[in-house]
DNA sequence: TTCTAAAATAATATCGACAAAATGTACAAA
DNA sequence: TTTGTACATTTTGTCGATATTATTTTAGAA
């Protein structure tokens, strides 16, 4: 119930994404958010931008430039910046401004394995409690991923942004039955930062994998009651799509590039995470 | 790496709490924040004073109430009160202001729930992985907590800031060798919720709990090694935790108290959230 | 040349004023 | 009474200007 979830069930879909299907507020539901904040539009649109990878990790995000950017003041830039920091994407320190969250590829594994974890832990308990409305959901939702096509250019891979959505919502509403609004909230952030890093992964090239196949096997497993199985397929599917990033070879501009090659980055954090924690 | 920790790694103390132990920035460290900002300091006195429930849950924070509280200005205020937001202490809605997270004895458990199975994993990872520093720091947590009253009155219960530092340092450092920044920084998120019942439950009666029995009954099952009694100890550890706060029967003010009972708030929340997936 | 220190520049953080929106109130009509 | 509507008030959200702090450049000494 109540407020929290407003902030905490933020991002089901990548983008808002054109919206296409029918965007009737439903039932009494104009309740909420009729006239959007410009500090929320700053804040999609930079979330966007920067999962996008338009923004690379490291950038500075000087406040004129953001706010020139999106026509917009200083204050609805900070803002949104500020939720942004939060959010992972941004990294903020005082008096010294804004910058993309970086990447690395130690960070994709970890964030690999993070996301195997929690989203184990969010298939087992939607399948142990097993609800029909959850059951049909997944179903509904591969059905739709079904019916589209993962790139919009037969020839070349050009990214269809409503596959992305569809993508996304189903392994979303694999978990979805988990009942912790919680778990739910960090995976849509884990799903977050693996999506930037796909996209930081020149793919220029058409993915000659087997999605599909994959997708329905799960399904499959998850139809049977095999939670081991359909566990061990979601887990390869991420770890598969992380070991391609890696292949590339390019997840660029962990750091802004100033040179300061004298402390390692590990031993500061290393150093920052004790100092903090006695 | 690098700047995303900083954002990340935020809360592993309860409040700053007078900081007492050596604050040396430790090495060549004096790199980082040297000058806090308002905004910052203002999100740090606004969490602290939710978190210990001095505003409670659905209370309104008019931007000016904040701001003559404080002593800062609009921006700062505003700036912190984004932060929270994305933190979930405080609830946000476009062009109708900011209210303290709400609190509900279902968000209790369901809150608990998420927790156990996230410090499982940290905790069985922390084992499996098993490196020296990370057993040194568990035992070396453990004795600094055992050294310290659990309440700084002998009579009756009156709250000890250090023991509850300590409380947290230990069943971090339980989790701390998971490898897992992201799960690490969920787990803290989770435990200021979780801090945050224990002190809206009016619990001026001292706890007869053998708390530190089981703490050490934890640590012993870790150098033991069994992982599975040792997350069976840590699971019931909280699961109790939260059961005593129920039987107190006064998880208060799950909503501003704005009367509009037309609509059940589970209903408004799986509709918002339906209508954002499509 | 190399290092240090001070001035110059640029960027962040903050304030106060204003515009836009929501909430509350008074009053009329059913 | 209840319902609806126009007005007044409160509050949020935004902008532009300014003070404070970091960074870069320059000048000077070793």
């Amino acid at each position: 119930m109540c407020p929290t979830r407003e902030t905490r069930l933020r991002h089901p879909e990548i983008l808002e994404s054109t919206c296409s299907m029918d965007d009737s507020s439903a039932a009494v539901g104009d309740h909420d958010t009729i006239t959007p904040t410009l500090a929320s539009s700053v804040y999609e649109r930079l979330r966007g931008d920067i999962l996008r990878g338009e923004l690379p990790p490291g950038h500075k995000l000087r406040i004129e430039f953001v706010s020139e950017r999106y026509a917009a003041g200083g204050s609805p830039v900070r803002e949104a910046l500020n939720r942004l920091s939060a959010d992972g994407l941004v990294s903020r320190r005082d008096q010294r401004g804004f910058y993309v969250a970086s990447a690395s590829a130690e960070d994709l594994v970890e964030l690999t394995r993070t996301r195997c974890w929690l989203e184990e832990i969010g298939l087992r308990e939607s399948m142990r409690a097993f609800h029909h409305d959850w059951e049909e959901g997944v179903i509904l939702a591969l059905h739709r991923l079904s019916r589209i096509p993962r790139s919009t250019s037969p020839e070349e891979y050009h990214e269809n942004p409503e596959w992305e959505r569809l993508h996304r919502a189903f392994h979303r509403s694999l978990i979805s039955g988990c009942g912790s609004r919680w778990l739910l909230a960090f995976c849509d952030q884990l799903a977050d930062q693996a999506y930037r890093y796909r996209q930081l992964a020149v793919q220029r090239i058409y993915p000659k994998r087997k999605e599909k196949g994959e997708h329905e096997a799960l399904v499959q497993a998850v139809l049977a009651r095999d939670a081991d199985r359909a566990v061990a397929l979601l887990t390869e599917h991420y770890r598969l799509t992380a070991d391609i990033i890696l292949k590339t070879g390019d997840v660029p501009g962990s750091e802004p590039a100033r040179a300061n090659p004298d402390r390692t980055r590990t031993g500061t954090v290393a150093a920052r995470a004790r100092s903090r924690s006695k």
